[in-house]
DNA sequence: AATGAATGAGTATTCATTCAT
DNA sequence: CATGAATGAATACTCATTCAT
């Protein structure tokens, strides 16, 4: 029975690697039946069909990614180093899976199942819920604005290191700073005091 | 001539709302050729093949964005002001194209044309300068921090305003606080002072 | 009237000359309004279809050759000189035309129009009265047995000009002596006496 | 493995059939599929495409020639006898195959592949080199004259065996005489002596 | 359970032909 | 008469899915 979950996994793992080299429609079954070193026949027999293979792949993909920051979230540590960890880790990951982040993920918005996108959409919202909750340790360490809702302020972290990864990613010739600048950004702004 | 541009650009508009509400794979010719009341050889007639007409409408679909941008930044206007309308527009504009920002264009890489892809980098690069030169106004007027690098600065504005959208479009039920404590958090920072 | 038969006979030419370097579904429409420069709606006007105009052009090829024949026929010479007219015609002809000889005019069963197929194998048996006519001539010259039927000499004659211009053709390594031996063949046939 | 190169065989036979009825252009790939009863997409597992299936059937038919040929060849017999089977055959053949000779193949040069062209002109040589091989037994009979290259009695041959039967073909009204005539032809020639 | 040979629905593209100018 | 822009019927080929073994 665990034996049978392995195999699953394995598809899956195949899979996600295969979408997110070359695409949902550029790749074949038999590329990840090859890919997994199974017969085309057995990936039926873990899975509906293509597109249940897709969603369950962006799903875990997405699990990963909480995974990931629960586990930031959860270590003992001061909320300005959660916050260096969760740039760094986002840093990797984005690098790692370039054609995939999860904005990625919901522009496939036509290839998912509609029921999917829900599910992922909620998983996200707890993705959320789990920064927020840094946040929150920020504004009980006093780092943290209080007047502010965290929601606010998880936006503004998240919404800046990713466009600030999507540039270093389409900008190869590297004319942007360091990034603890950005840091500097986010705790102080830019205006002029 | 002329006649025969416009025909082009008529083919080019149905496209684009085609592919933005159904992605590339699930647009069939000739559903644009329905769409764009000609017939199916037509389309032929004016582009080279599928992946043209692809191509050509997310290039289209990045100018527009860059030609509001560009008149935003030639505004006679404050800083603030023009920090304030870009926002306002890049709101406008993500909900009505919700299916096609330039994120998730980029996303296509396996779709579009590596010629295609290099263009709109370069057209993103173009749109950051624009951005960059309303922080560089913001500079000159004392509003914003002269010892950080306009391109972060930019960054940070880009995407702050983005993942606010983003949440918003993606959390119907709108738990978020008004879009202008985003701009606090951007002029001031999070930090406790 | 006679302008309208000049521009026919132009396009007809063009056709030709397509058909014989690429065949019929190679040949598009649009080469021969190009290549006889005209428009491509024209061609409609001087003939019905792309099929029409490959029987025309068949014909008219066929007809060339007959005029050839007809030619040599009536010329005031001996039949041994007329003979080997023949015969450096058909070499010359055959060599220019290489992809459309009789021949295969013949197997473009399915291409030419049953009416035309008629008419071209009229053609050729016109064609074959000719060399008759001209093997006549051998038997009153006291040259060609006159106990066998002409029309078997005949094709004689032209089978085995042709095999051999067919063996020069394939076969670029020049392994076959020259022409005059198959003269004494065709004359004295191979058996020992 | 033996059932599979059997498939193969019913789908080379189905197509080579097609092709010779209608031509390569009027044959589509349901036709084959129907003729051989397998799905069209099957056609696809055994050949590479259309031109493929093309080119092993004409390659196909010119080996069943020269397994005939080769057979004829290797008898325990004299070379006058050889001669009249090898007529006899062809006469056989071409009326069996009349849409397909191998002249006919060769007028395909547009459709069959550069490759397979080379393929089969390679054939038609080793065939010629059979023929000769009969010849040089008639030589060594002391029947066929010793001084006239093998290459050019076998080219008499075949070009007269050829349009004889082409000109039997194409004139059903059997004007001409019966073939032990171009026999006569063959090994005395037309001239009185 | 695992397989992969067989399948055929689905689609981009071509090109002969038409007809408004 | 001459034209070429517009057309859509026709077709090779792909690939997710099935099912007999």
């Amino acid at each position: 029975m665990d034996e049978k979950n392995q195999k699953r996994q394995d598809i899956l793992n195949s899979a996600m690697a295969l979408f997110k080299d070359k695409g949902f429609h550029n790749t074949k079954m038999e590329d990840i039946a090859v890919a997994a070193s199974v017969g085309k026949g057995t990936l039926y027999e873990y899975f509906e069909n293509k597109q249940d293979i897709f969603d369950e792949a962006c799903i875990e993909y997405v699990d990963v990614i909480i995974e990931n920051i629960k586990y930031i979230s959860n270590r003992d540590d001061t909320f300005n180093n959660k916050l260096l960890i969760l740039f760094n880790e986002k840093l990797k990951m984005e690098s790692e899976f370039s054609n995939m982040s999860i904005d990625n993920i919901l522009s496939n918005k036509n290839i998912i199942s509609e029921q999917t996108i829900k599910t992922i959409i909620g998983k996200i919202t707890e993705m959320y819920s789990l920064i927020c909750h840094i946040v929150d340790q920020g504004k009980e360490e006093g780092v943290v604005k209080k007047n502010i809702q965290s929601e606010i302020t998880a936006c503004l972290i998240v919404g800046a290191m990713g466009e600030y990864l999507r540039l270093k990613t389409h900008n190869k010739e590297n004319k942007i700073q360091e990034g603890d600048i950005i840091f500097d950004l986010l705790y102080n702004g830019f205006a002029v005091k």
